[in-house]
DNA sequence: CGGGTGTTATGGAACGCTCCAACAGCCGTG
DNA sequence: CACGGCTGTTGGAGCGTTCCATAACACCCG
């Protein structure tokens, strides 16, 4: 608590009332562009307005009017560049402008996630979304219950009050496998994302796909994570075993992006010894010097997405969910090739560099 | 606005207070945990607030309390991962457990930065943290005067009311050309970043630093920026005259990263061809693949710092402003080695690899 | 026993806005 | 000319808290 009151005071709306010589409420309705104000009146409050430097109190506005025009945004790890790709659509489109996006991060503590997200409530947000989250399907119907809510990148969560964007994981990892089988390999493994729901569809996407390639015994899954250590650490045991992977398709670029500097840490390359494919198709990715092959989810589409319908449910609080599913799409690039031994040693001319929609280069 | 009204209402203290059969007025001592309430009553309250599941309306309390408990913090840009591992220190600490640290992102439109500074106010955040910016030192001045404002990054400012936090960017600007001073080069170019203060600078210190080596005549300044695409667009300006650079010293480590993938798309071999030395040091630049050599700011340490700047200021408003300038340190990597065709190519054996303090690896 | 001192509890006035009911004018119309 | 229907303006009652002044009560002391 502040042991001294703030700098300097500012000017109220009854400060430009005297200023102007009207009543508050006029002040009031010149402020929100209502009609029925003349003009003369009109241009007084505005000068009154400039000559104080007056700016409305949010909190005031917000306590009277009963709603904030702010919404909030929870997101998981700002570390990962993907959720930031997605909160360049959610806060970069012309869907309302007047409203401002505020963000909180938990940094990966689930305790603190449920805490921020409860205070984004007390602050009387108009709307939440979450960006990439593990909170319990009870919270989140309990939040849903009390304010519109959108839910980015779990598909798990299907419930009446709740709209969802999400892309088709089972989808991806299948065009994962699809296009190392298209190159000749195997022996290919899966780096797991842990025990999200993310994680876990994309997981039983592999283990599908894998299964229809007939290559269901070679079949092996790794448990790692969705951060740059976890892939890292997580490269080791790849490389440990009598019969080690040819190819692997890791959870997501982030946790790849660490598996590759593990792999080549204990001095094994990329493609040459073993091939690489993430998820996500952040941009950073598509650096030349990185290079990843990856399932590219159209990233800031999702953000805009989440964007509209949340403006949409809060505009009409009561409407039917909807859960928009987006495709992914495969970026061949070259941490991809050929098994060791084999004829290609490139990946093949059909697959072009496709970088995610709206990617960033 | 909302057509209907948001789906159900939450309970307020009123409701409390009849739950508890006892005065609002109590109930808000209890909540505020104030001394001179009978225990029986203390555990009456508590149990009303459980069984409605109460929580206070923030706004409300804001309201009425004249201030927030939240701080708000305006961000340059959430891609560049040196700006996100500044907010690591800023929320991370222990520092006031009980303040909500509410982040804004202008995506780096200078108008819209300005606005989303003032909504901030609006909000009656009780301070304010700039995290990179580039916002006119008249702007500065006066939300320093309404509320306690710290800047993070920006070394121009010293004003009366306004705490600061940065790295000595001329001392780390000379660090860098030593290195390769040190390591056999002197057709050292530099990478700016622009117009901002910093890029300033570090360009002046490059420059201070290259006269001091009695290379002024060979020093040479191409105009980039402080994005990854900028530094991918400039490269070609490093390779395209009769005398190219056999070192560039680029203004930050993300347009590093673009610059190095620039050169490495024009056939340039680093470090084989052309050394290249960053300034920040993110943590991602250590990464295998990458292994920037960098000049290492403390960057989490720089945000605690800030953090706890900005309590004590928001606790005495009126104390002197302090400005915190840190040294930073070279992290020898393996973008940089000797010349081509010297004998050195590693790294000498005296810089050894020292990541930034607080560096996550 | 009167009058401090201290603890516990309460009503009501803010806080800075929105929004509703009310009203004064003024017009046109039956 | 009474009347309804517009336009333009205002006072005041909230919104859900905090916090101050005050009161009721017990207790101790001279």
């Amino acid at each position: 608590m502040p042991s001294t009151r703030p700098t300097r005071d500012r000017a109220t709306i009854h400060d430009v009332a005297a200023h102007a010589g009207v009543s508050k409420s006029l002040v009031s309705l010149v402020l929100r562009d209502q009609p029925h104000v003349s003009t003369a009146r009109r241009t007084a409050v505005w000068r009154a307005v400039d000559e104080l430097g007056y700016r409305p109190n949010a909190v005031a506005r917000s306590l009277a009017s009963r709603h904030s025009r702010v919404v909030g945004v929870l997101v998981l790890d700002l570390h990962n560049p993907v959720f930031v790709e997605i909160l360049d659509g959610l806060s970069g489109g012309p869907a309302n402008p007047d409203v401002t996006m505020l963000l909180v991060s938990a940094g990966g503590d689930p305790a603190r996630e449920h805490e921020l997200l409860l205070s984004l409530l007390d602050l009387q947000a108009d709307g939440v979304a979450l960006v990439g989250h593990r909170l319990p399907p009870a919270t989140i119907d309990k939040v849903a219950d009390e304010r519109p809510l959108v839910v980015v990148t779990r598909r798990d969560i299907r419930r009446p009050g709740v709209d969802t964007v999400c892309n088709d994981d089972a989808a991806g990892a299948r065009l994962a496998v699809d296009h190392l089988v298209g190159l000749g390999h195997r022996r290919i493994w899966h780096l797991s994302g842990g025990g999200s729901a993310v994680a876990r569809d994309r997981r039983r996407g592999y283990e599908a796909a894998m299964a229809a390639h007939g290559l269901a015994d070679v079949a092996h899954v790794v448990d790692a994570g969705f951060t740059d250590e976890a892939g890292f650490e997580a490269a080791a045991a790849l490389i440990s075993g009598r019969q080690p992977p040819t190819a692997v398709f890791v959870a997501n670029d982030f946790s790849a992006l660490g598996a590759m500097a593990g792999l080549e840490q204990a001095g094994m390359r990329v493609p040459g010894d073993i091939s690489v494919v993430g998820y996500d198709g952040m941009a950073l990715g598509a650096m030349r010097r990185i290079d990843l092959t990856t399932v590219a989810q159209p990233l800031p589409q999702m953000g805009r997405i989440a964007a509209e319908l949340l403006s949409s449910r809060i505009q009409q609080p009561g409407r039917r969910a909807r859960n928009v599913v987006l495709q992914p799409q495969l970026a061949a690039r070259s941490s991809s090739a050929g098994p060791p031994g084999s004829a290609t040693l490139v990946g093949p001319p059909g697959s072009a560099d496709a970088p995610g929609p709206d990617g960033r280069g």
